[in-house]
DNA sequence: CATGTGAGTTACCGGTCAGTAACGTAGTAC
DNA sequence: GTACTACGTTACTGACCGGTAACTCACATG
């Protein structure tokens, strides 16, 4: 939720403690206010009043609304990831049971009642064609997904690991998106760890 | 610019032929454009000038942009059901193969190059919160697929039709979400059928 | 011919939104 | 004290967007 905020290498003076820079509050309010809302249903003035502060020292912290947006985008990334690499971390040299909790973390996501879905996927909708920048970020990233996915499935010894990892993200992103449209854990999610379980059995070797 | 108003055939004396009437061109061009584009990042003055006429002639046929978002979701959930009806109709009696015929007929949705994936949930991300017309929409919508879903998993005579149910959708809905990211057949979406084979594997009775 | 209707045209209103200019102020470092 | 940094405040521009008013024209029907 809220950033912390606590630097306290900071040692460029005597005590220059954590200061609560106006930036940091300013990106902590946008990246929830997008998540929440929408990219493009959340302006400069929401953010920066949201953010106790208002537009002009926003265009000193940040060059434009496209600029933010993009961190905004990378944020969500890093922190995908270091779910990710969590969630992995917990079994380590077992690739399937590694699957697994990385399917119970994903589940666990969704199932949040302040869960809106997948944040890069939901750009991608709302930015359609038109910005380049944002776009490709979020290509990367579904690239990148992609590839982990079938490397895990490759590493459990699947027959078909680049089929099986496919096919896990398919049930990742139906993850999240039907959560779009169900509230919290009442819809198709529900299934997701026997899915998760039945395509895994299905790849085993014989 | 110019309008294309070669209705050639008009005759409305016999066959009650389609009337080029500017409310069909309004309508027609606003799917094409919310589609490709989004429902945010299409204004009115696009579709009227994209239609060949002008914001007034919309007003005349459409109380308000809204409503025609409405309409426009309403004629985007009747062609999935009607392209759902088709595919079922073509193995009656045979509900595991309707099912599978079924995802034979979203793959090749998702792989045409023009798909943007799904109306329904698309707008479902970029209307957030808001509007509650709309996304009550969606949610009535995505209901019945689930439903559907459900049903022929229950007629197929799985094991757990809910479940199965809904891990179908989990598929269905991720090869939607996932397309956003990846051209045309190249992403994920190309895992589908074996997918849908082994969930549905995994459920026949022993 | 008169009348009604569907439709094109121009101009406008009120609001929102991204982005900027100019100024003020508190603290801090030298 | 001076100067610099970080931030707050007010006011503004220009574009866009949803929606409306008022006028005009073509045409079909009686």
């Amino acid at each position: 939720m809220n950033a912390a905020n606590d630097d306290a290498a900071g040692q460029e003076a005597d005590s220059a403690a954590a200061k609560p820079r106006v930036r940091d509050r300013i990106f902590d309010t946008a990246c929830e206010l997008f998540y929440r809302h929408g990219i493009r249903s959340v302006g400069v003035d929401a953010i920066a009043s949201e953010a106790g502060t208002n537009k002009m020292s926003f265009y000193r912290s940040f060059p434009s609304k496209d600029e933010l947006v993009a961190e905004y985008l990378r944020e969500q990334q890093r922190e995908v990831w270091e779910h990710w690499d969590a969630a992995i971390a917990a079994h380590p040299g077992n690739p399937r049971r590694q699957i697994e909790a990385l399917f119970e973390a994903h589940l666990a996501t969704v199932e949040d009642k302040e869960c809106r879905g997948c944040a890069l996927g939901n750009a991608a909708v709302e930015i359609a064609d038109d910005d380049d920048v944002l776009s490709e970020l979020v290509r990367h990233f579904k690239k990148e997904v992609r590839q982990r996915l079938r490397k895990l499935a490759h590493d459990m010894g699947a027959r078909d690991p680049e089929a099986l990892g496919d096919q896990l993200m398919l049930l990742m992103d139906g993850g999240y998106f039907t959560r779009l449209a169900f509230p919290g854990n009442s819809g198709p999610i529900a299934a997701l760890m026997p899915a998760v379980r039945a395509l895994i059995a299905s790849q085993l070797p014989p």
